[in-house]
DNA sequence: TTCTACTTACGAACAGCGTTCGTGTCAATG
DNA sequence: CATTGACACGAACGCTGTTCGTAAGTAGAA
């Protein structure tokens, strides 16, 4: 009996990730046989030059120059390759050994590299909402962030749920950003000056918004991530960090 | 010329909302004329109902018991019709009178009462991350926090990207947990309990989440949603609010 | 009244999506 | 050689958003 790809998804959750199973002999039957791997490495390639919106099925198998049908032998369903995108791209953040000193800073960079690489897949967060926390790569994340925090002396719940608003944070910004960015490719600035000028243009009904245009429209993407982190992490009862 | 529906959106975008068009007479050719306002309220009944997911458009023409192509008569798109929504849902949000003594309390409140509309209408939230920020409904709601933040003493760029980091939250917690409730109609705790053991049962490679299972997934969704508006707002250097 | 102009409604169709089914094809085994 | 089993895949189903051509009915002009 050959496992069925549900099977597959089932060694993949599994808890214990032993036993790798091993790879029956590469039957060279084609010249590049299909393998959960080239679908992974394939989708990732769609997802960087068009978008996750471009991210079908039929695109993939196309690709990989078969019929659509032949990925369900390897994949579960197109939310199973979500899932399978999401633990591989989690699986390349580097989390550094918690340090009491300068745990704050560590923090962000996990976030910022998570935010990277979401941002070079453009859309691809939209898929992590989905994702089921139990993916042993995610896990893997939240784990190293929870250790950074205690390390940092936030209290354990504090902790918990800090991890969470952050993942979640991280996650809906970078899916924004990639909307966004979608919407118009021309340079941001032409964006802005638009936005000014509807603002200028606003009734009487909106004096704030209209007073503070030049605030509500400044700053960089990236700006905004770091201050809202910073909002995040500035407030938290830890040990204050040297960095 | 009748006013494509381009127009329509247009109109509905223009920044001065006088002269509401007064309609033409109401030609009574068919019982229950398709109009944008009863397009968007069987939608809201869709989405009550059977979530964002379930809302096409070929299901709310069949809901008005008419085919899909009457209704892009009235809806340039699916994503303007996604606008509207949101936009509508956005104009039931009370925004109080900015009172500089208890402007946390009230900020947590318009949130509250965003992610309870975000709530109501499962999935909704999908929409609201991609609906443009020019919209007047939307940008309603943020004129009024602006206001509040601005009451209570905070400098003006650091209110404006707090607006910015307070909706996206929102947005991403109130779709998370959409999707989340979507995935199991089970109670909660029953799925606690499945996370307590999946917990641990995890490698030694994960200590901390093994160690702070009981932490980790403590908490309601709205104790989560309260922790991480805290988060953001107490950090916050304006007025320390008495309540 | 009759004719025209115009708005609104809608059936049919197109291209695309995720997914399933039955069949074909090859390697290794009995 | 024959059989088995894993893998690949063409064709199809039901669904999606959207467009097009056309019909129906009202309003105003001649």
């Amino acid at each position: 009996m050959s496992p069925t790809p549900q099977q597959r998804r089932a060694a993949r959750h599994q808890l214990d990730p032993s036993a790798p199973a091993a790879r029956r002999g590469p039957s060279g039957r084609r010249k590049k046989p299909i393998t959960v791997e080239a679908i992974i490495s394939t989708a990732f390639d769609i997802v960087e030059k068009e978008g996750y919106e471009a991210l079908t099925m039929r695109r993939v198998a196309a690709a990989l120059e078969t019929g659509p049908s032949s990925l369900y032998a390897h994949v579960v369903n197109k939310e199973d390759l979500d899932e399978l995108l999401i633990g591989r791209l989690c699986a390349e953040i580097e989390l550094p050994a918690p340090d009491p000193a300068t745990w704050r800073r560590q923090l962000i960079d996990v976030c910022t590299q998570l935010r990277d690489q979401y941002l070079r897949y453009p859309g691809i967060s939209q898929a992590a909402f989905a994702a089921a926390p139990s993916n042993l790569d995610t896990l893997r994340v939240s784990e190293g962030m929870l250790a950074i925090l205690l390390a940092g002396g936030v209290d354990p719940q504090t902790a918990a749920w800090t991890i969470d608003a952050l993942t979640l944070y991280v996650n809906a910004h970078s899916l924004e950003v990639s909307l966004a960015a979608r919407r118009s490719d021309e340079a941001w600035v032409r964006s802005r000056d638009e936005m000014l000028n509807r603002f200028a243009a606003l009734p009487d009904t909106f004096p704030q918004t209209k007073r503070y245009a030049a605030e509500l429209t400044a700053g960089t993407t990236h700006d905004r991530f770091a201050f809202t982190l910073g909002l995040m992490l500035d407030g938290l009862p830890g040990q204050p960090s040297l960095a």
